[in-house]
DNA sequence: CACTATTTTTAGCCTACCCTAAATTATGTT
DNA sequence: AACATAATTTAGGGTAGGCTAAAAATAGTG
């Protein structure tokens, strides 16, 4: 009885999924802007998405959406395929980590299972892609990310770099330059009042970061 | 002033080359054969394709349809990146032979130049694909491709294979099992008459061979 | 609680491709 | 030259997935 996906669907769900992390429902505005499609398409969209079968959302008029089970399943397919091409780009292809998100948005709906099976391989079964993201692993099951953000921390906290939640090329090149990329040490300075800025020091250099940095990286502490 | 160009239309402007290597036209029916799409339909697509501007084809009814330069561009970029894939996925990736085709015909799609460009490096800048057929450069320029039929040669010659004509996983690796790939050495014992087998050597091993194979293997006598 | 601002849905359209059935044009014989 | 057959095109439809404008529902605020 298995519908076929098309790609449209599956950046549906995609987006459900990451929208809806904790839980709610996923907005049909957030999705909107997300997906950069009108507010009125998705709505179509979703309701097309919930009578599939079987079902793949769940939705109701106003209390926006959620994945089920059959729904979640394809979304973490997806983003399985996603994190292992963003890994492998860069691994493998010497793809620079802000490159690697736009070209897997294009693969990950295309390749075989077996292409996903070597290149996994060939990764050695990597958890993490290159900004930290957990890879869902065969069964799908996600591995836990860190969910402590950097903008949190206080003087004289020390953590290291886990994932870095950006898509923006731009923003990663300049998290790269400062080398606040996962797996980096970093120890807290300095907190100022009022604007929320974090001096810290990483790799013997000090820096002072905006909360619209810190808040989109995540950390565990040491 | 470059028009999107879509799936479905990059699918035509590939059929439209290989059906139409003699510099004929191609015709619809041909091409809704290759293309696995009602002939009515092909009609209606190849009308939508003459008059994008600029034209990617030259259409004229009932007379069947050829490229433009700017559709054979096009149609060359696509069968780089097709061929160029599946010698990426063969040596890189371990596919078999017979796989790489169905793989490479998804993924041909979606490559950015910068994937094209690294997979290339990697391989060396490889003129021919595992069937033998050959890459076109980075300025699409396609190399000369062997022409000489394997079914057309007579006892005593000799050749090498270069080419293998054919898409057909199970033909691909019934071929292999008998080593009929490119670069391995032959030589013609025999020929009949009427049914046109013809007998062979290959690595020390004899075996007869009908027209429906030796059709589509290519060679270079040596 | 009433009113405004925001979010979401309806209604009505549009484009790209695909299909079948019927009509038309080419082609290959006699 | 006149058919029969094969190839092609026209006509009329359908679906997926977009869009805009207007209506309706929800949420925030005095």
């Amino acid at each position: 009885m298995k519908e076929k996906i098309t790609r449209a669907t599956k950046d549906y769900l995609k987006a459900i999924y990451t929208l809806s992390v904790n839980g709610l429902p996923a907005s049909t505005n957030d999705l909107a802007q997300r997906l950069n499609i009108a507010a009125a398409s998705v709505t179509g969209m979703l309701k097309r998405l919930a009578k599939t079968a079987p079902p793949l959302v769940d939705y109701r008029k106003h209390r926006g959406v959620t994945l089920t089970h059959e729904g979640e399943r394809a979304a973490l397919e997806i983003i399985r395929h996603h994190r292992l091409l963003e890994t492998y780009l860069h691994e493998s292809l010497g793809f620079s980590w802000d490159e690697v998100h736009e070209e897997a948005e294009r693969l990950e709906h295309v390749i075989s299972e077996k292409f996903e099976a070597r290149i996994d391989k060939i990764l050695g079964h990597p958890t993490h892609d290159p900004h930290g993201d957990p890879i869902p692993d065969l069964s799908l099951v996600m591995p836990q990310e860190a969910s402590t953000r950097l903008s949190t921390l206080r003087p004289p906290q020390e953590a290291t770099i886990e994932r870095v939640d950006a898509e923006d090329g731009s923003l990663l090149r300049y998290l790269q330059e400062k080398s606040l990329i996962p797996g980096s040490k970093l120890k807290i300075r300095a907190h100022s009042p009022f604007d929320d800025n974090l001096t810290l020091e990483i790799n013997g250099k000090e820096m002072i970061l905006g909360p619209a940095i810190t808040r989109h990286i995540f950390i565990e502490l040491i």
